[in-house]
DNA sequence: CGGCTGACTGCGA
DNA sequence: TTCGCAGCCAGCC
């Protein structure tokens, strides 16, 4: 996909980093921010996909912390909402946790 | 320019 | 594995 091109934010990487989750499959913060070379930022990564408007773009669902729990704003706003996307999706749950050892995907930096 | 906030992570107990 | 504390980075006021 686009790299350097757009060097105005490293949101836009944030961006491009996510749209790239395949269906059924999770990343976390931190993996993120390493690919778009952040490193530490993983909350930043958070922070840019509050600034998501477009969910249909942005899989923000597929996107969780290390513990493999659905941290997010929407998940804050509508507890159901991630889990019955990534479920939707194939991705399968440990409790309340999803199963990062089967359904983790580390992005391509 | 200075300080605060945040959808996190790593380490120690 | 879970709980608590501190650290880093980028954006915003």
């Amino acid at each position: 996909m686009k790299q350097g091109t757009e060097g105005s934010d490293f949101f836009e990487r944030v961006y491009e980093v996510v749209v790239q989750i395949p269906v059924g499959m999770v990343t976390t913060y931190g993996a993120i921010a390493r690919a778009v070379g952040a490193g530490r930022s993983a909350r930043m990564v958070g922070y840019a996909l509050n600034g998501v408007v477009d969910s249909e773009r942005i899989p923000c669902h597929r996107v969780v912390n290390r513990n493999g729990d659905l941290s997010g704003r929407i998940h804050f706003a509508t507890p159901t909402l991630m889990r019955e996307l990534l479920e939707a999706e194939g991705v399968t749950f440990d409790g309340d946790r999803v199963r990062m050892k089967e359904h983790f995907w580390e992005p391509e930096v």
